[in-house]
DNA sequence: AGCACGCCGACT
DNA sequence: GTCGGCGTGCTC
């Protein structure tokens, strides 16, 4: 080639271009502005994909603003920018009401735009794949197929082909494409029966489904005068904005509390989002749902592949799929006419997204109700004092279920102070007694531990070595199924030492208590009850928690060990006794808010057991028995519990009294963290003016995890607006620091935990 | 976050 | 003499 290509001469003129501010998806605080010619056949709006060149690559970006070229207050030269490579959809993906949110959460959590729409939109439309919807379809038995089947023309070895046809004839209306894996068809085998028109594919949309004249299918339960008021109170307010607190003893009705309201939002052709904590989301949770209403339900969350997730989102936005289940980031999903926005245990932690770009997606679907018009209602057995907190500040409007609706009989609750007691294995003479007694009158047995594996912390019984995890400073928590040690921050693993590797002996002993060492034991102290382990090592595998839980309900087991995971969502009604093995950790945890969780968890777990014929018990053991959440929880409720702890946080001026935002860093070198946030420090002192406070620098609660220390600075302040003011006024500066190009940092709006 | 440019150590 | 280490800087 010849030198002397010219540069392309791009006619600047503003009748010809606009400029579209694109948020693209890298961390920093600005949209970039791109060209696009006016004649280009797409005319550009905010939330539409565009394809845009970036730096030496190309990106997908989302278009946050159009401006004319003759009246835009650009700070860039126009000679700067590049044109826009295409726009990837005719129209924007999300409604308006979610682009407002959008713009919301950019103010509220001072975060990059472009990770905003990360978390907003489903990843399949971030890698640039077609907004269609594909058409869903249903397998029904062909005439040929039925005869087929009858005149035995099946080949004996075929025995799925059998098991398809016999499945097909249960279901007249035929199996949707797919559902079919949850009959355990191979789709080959299908195919195969396709193939000689024994069987037929029929392309359908749910619409089918929503226009059928009998939209809620009957039920029989009877609701209490509380339920009723409650279903009545919500209802007044179904055109517009309230947000309601259904605070709910366990076994309350709550449920049936949602589902009564969601049938009236459904007659008004509406749509409801219901949020569920990550666990609670099991196949059954959809099934109620669908056994219920006869509209198209759809699900959102993280178990789903992306296309089966885009394609929830689609039906969401068209409006086909009238009600919504998901977990937290379904709270983002598009509804073309929504109703509700139901947050089922809202106290839940899963609510709050903990990886990467942090909210609370109770937090925004207060804001996203607001914006879209409709009622949130908040439901919890042990609400949040967050949310206790905005009922008393008018903001969240409380319901109360008191009474409990099933004919359940009411717990006995037993502290056991393990002071000076003599133990076996983690369990007291006065628990083991209480086992014992439970299993002899049939009933089953659930005992928490929060600590998965078998000993946090294998040592040397000779010269005291610890094994531990260089990478994060703690020891290794040792499993002793496997034999190997693994790191419960950075979950780096390795073979389980038996010589001590400082002074070779072979003594190398387990410390501590977890739950696979609590099962030995308890499978060491009564040989003849079955014993289960639930935690997240023993449920892997997909349906691993589903066959528990049905075993469980089944009778098959008698006692199950497990971590806190067991303690969502199911209730099992012949276990009599649930014991929490260890509650000293949460109580002496240097977390303000263990105590808030201690009780939520006691509260929930106690919601595990028993019913009307079998009354249930509920053990305590720790060594802190005169820790006054525990004596408010069971002998006032929760509900005092939370009154005095609300209390205590105005006192020691701590959320939700006051506000929180931290900027945390991390480098694997400790001395750029502390010079980063010592310059943080220093540009937020420059506005003293503004009422906020700081506290730190100071090393995260585990300084250091994977290989890198962490350090915090806390701001505090009795005014969010203020707060907002100072990282409004300090962030652009301190983005630009050099110290900040040497860590990865974040500023972190309302924090929780440490990590 | 990527990605490239750039200036110092161990290899064919 | 080169390959490549990751520090620094930029992205419309």
């Amino acid at each position: 080639m010849v030198a002397g290509i010219e540069a392309p001469q791009l006619p600047l003129s503003s009748e010809n271009y606009c400029i579209v501010k694109v948020a693209v998806p890298v961390p920093l605080r600005r949209v970039f502005d791109y060209l696009l010619p006016e004649n280009y056949p797409i005319t550009p709006q905010p939330g539409m994909r565009v394809q845009i060149p970036f730096g030496r690559t190309t990106k997908i970006g989302i278009i946050d603003e159009v401006e004319s070229l003759d009246h835009s207050d650009l700070d860039t030269q126009l000679e700067k920018l590049k044109p826009i490579t295409q726009i990837l959809d005719d129209s924007p993906l999300i409604t308006e009401s979610l682009i407002s949110l959008y713009r919301w959460m950019g103010q509220y959590y001072h975060a990059p735009f472009g990770e905003i729409w990360q978390t907003l939109l489903p990843t399949a439309l971030l890698k640039g794949k077609p907004a269609k919807l594909s058409r869903s379809s249903r397998w029904t038995i062909t005439d040929i197929g039925r005869e087929s089947l009858e005149s035995g023309k099946l080949a004996k070895s075929a025995v799925k082909q059998k098991l398809i046809l016999e499945q097909l004839i249960k279901n007249p209306t035929g199996i949707a494409h797919d559902k079919i894996k949850d009959f355990d068809i191979p789709y080959s085998s299908l195919k195969n029966l396709a193939g000689k028109k024994w069987v037929s594919r029929d392309y359908i949309t749910d619409n089918d489904k929503n226009i059928a004249s009998q939209v809620n299918l009957p039920s029989d339960i009877q609701l209490n005068d509380e339920q009723l008021s409650a279903i009545e109170t919500v209802s007044q307010h179904l055109d517009r904005y309230t947000a309601f607190l259904l605070f709910g003893v366990t076994a309350s009705g709550k449920t049936e509390v949602y589902l009564r309201l969601i049938q009236q939002v459904i007659e008004q052709q509406r749509q409801a989002l219901v949020l569920v904590p990550e666990i609670g989301l099991t196949p059954q949770t959809l099934r109620r749902f669908e056994q219920r209403f006869n509209v198209s339900v759809v699900t959102l969350h993280s178990g789903m592949s992306e296309q089966q997730r885009l394609q929830s989102w689609l039906k969401a936005k068209n409006g086909e799929a009238k009600i919504i289940i998901g977990t937290r980031s379904a709270l983002f999903a598009p509804l073309k006419n929504p109703g509700i926005i139901i947050i089922d245990e809202e106290h839940d932690l899963s609510f709050r997204q903990q990886q990467g770009f942090r909210y609370s997606a109770r937090d925004v679907a207060m804001v996203r109700a607001n914006l879209e018009k409709i009622p949130v209602l908040l439901g919890s057995a042990s609400p949040s004092l967050e949310s206790l907190s905005n009922v008393s500040k008018g903001k969240i409007k409380q319901i109360e279920l008191t009474q409990k609706a099933q004919n359940t009989a009411s717990l006995k609750y037993r502290v056991i102070d393990l002071k000076n007691q003599p133990m076996n294995q983690g369990l007291s003479a006065d628990l083991i007694k209480s086992i014992k007694q439970h299993l002899q009158q049939k009933g089953q047995v659930l005992l928490f531990l929060n600590r998965r594996g078998y000993a946090p912390v294998l040592l040397c019984h000779q010269c005291g070595w610890s094994s531990s995890c260089q990478r994060c400073d703690t020891h290794y928590t040792y499993h002793h199924q496997n034999d190997y040690l693994q790191c419960h921050h950075c979950g780096s693993s390795r073979k389980a030492p038996h010589q001590c590797p400082q002074c070779q002996c072979d003594q190398m002993v387990p410390v501590g208590l977890g739950t696979e060492r609590l099962t030995e034991s308890i499978k060491h102290l009564f040989p003849d009850a079955k014993t289960a382990r639930i935690d997240r090592d023993t449920t892997r595998r997909k349906s691993a928690m589903q066959d528990f839980v049905s075993s469980v309900k089944a009778g098959e087991i008698d006692i199950l060990v497990g971590t806190q995971m067991l303690a969502k969502g199911h209730h099992f009604p012949d276990v009599t006794l649930v014991a929490l093995i260890d509650m000293d950790g949460a109580l002496y945890s240097a977390d303000f808010r263990a105590p808030e969780y201690a009780a939520q968890l006691i509260t929930q777990v106690s919601g595990r057991a028993g019913r009307a014929d079998k009354p249930g018990e509920v053990l305590i053991q720790t060594h802190h028995a005169e820790h006054s959440m525990l004596h408010q929880i069971i002998h006032s409720g929760y509900g005092e519990f939370a009154n005095s702890a609300l209390n205590e946080r105005v006192e020691a001026e701590l959320p939700p009294h006051t506000f929180l935002a931290m900027f945390q860093a991390e480098s694997p070198q400790m001395a750029h963290v502390k010079y980063f946030l010592a310059d943080v420090k220093q540009i937020l002192d420059r506005y003293s003016n503004l009422k906020v406070e700081l506290l730190g620098p100071a090393p995260a609660v585990y300084v250091k995890k994977a290989g890198k220390f962490r350090y915090q600075l806390f701001l505090q302040t009795s005014s969010r607006n203020q707060l907002h003011q100072l990282l409004e006024l300090t962030l652009g500066d301190i983005e630009k620091l050099k110290s900040a190009s040497r860590v990865r940092w974040r500023v972190e709006i309302d924090p929780v935990g440490d990590s």
